[in-house]
DNA sequence: CTTTCATATGTAATATATTTCATATGAATA
DNA sequence: TATTCATATGAAATATATTACATATGAAAG
């Protein structure tokens, strides 16, 4: 049977979507506000970082439409947007899992 | 309750995976070797890549034990090593094919 | 209306990834 | 065993991503 290659706009999207979750900082900030919206201030705080690279990972993942925010007072409190890439994360997340464990023994 | 964060191992071995799969031409490379095993010349005809950067791109993949390499006369065949990380590159897909119908209707 | 607080943004500095070019290696063949 | 073929590798060139610093913006409080 012919080998079948990955389409390229359907390769330009993935290619989108592993970029977002290669940075472990969009990786956490992801995976904190799937359990509950947050502002700037609180997850520059929990992540410890600059409050300037807080916002400009946060830019980015506005730009790929993976969150989205809503001013509260002073405040701008980010929500995950797409659902859907928590079902990439978790399946990254069992993965990664699987080799940790699978380094115990073997190797 | 109190939010729960990645651990660090955890989300050090999410950061590997992800960076492997958010190179293209890595992403197409695990798809085709998927299907069967592949000399480093067929891939780079596939590819339509220069030797020396396909050869690069595996080296990338081997460290990380995506792949594995066997000699077959002259040629070095290339295969899958770790099916599990087809889990993640089909839930990517998925996803992706998900964003783009998407953009079809909306935006 | 000016000061403060929370956030965003531009730009430069730095770090990381990718590609390219030249060359090395190692198995097969003449 | 010299040559060729397939692949690998080192190093420089280039591209891309991330961080840091300075400053801008905009809402709210005084």
């Amino acid at each position: 049977m012919a080998l079948k290659m990955i389409d390229s706009k359907l390769l330009d999207e993935s290619e989108k979507i592993m970029k977002m979750l290669s940075n472990p900082v969009r990786f956490q900030m992801l995976n904190l506000l799937e359990q509950k919206k947050m502002s700037v201030s609180e997850l520059t705080n929990v992540l410890d970082l600059e409050q300037s690279a807080v916002s400009h990972q946060l830019a980015l993942l506005r730009e790929y439409q993976l969150v989205s925010a809503t001013r509260e007072g002073k405040s701008n409190y980010y929500q995950l947007d797409d659902p859907h890439i928590l079902d990439v994360i978790n399946e990254t997340l069992e993965h990664a899992d699987h080799v940790l464990r699978g380094k115990k023994h073997g190797e």
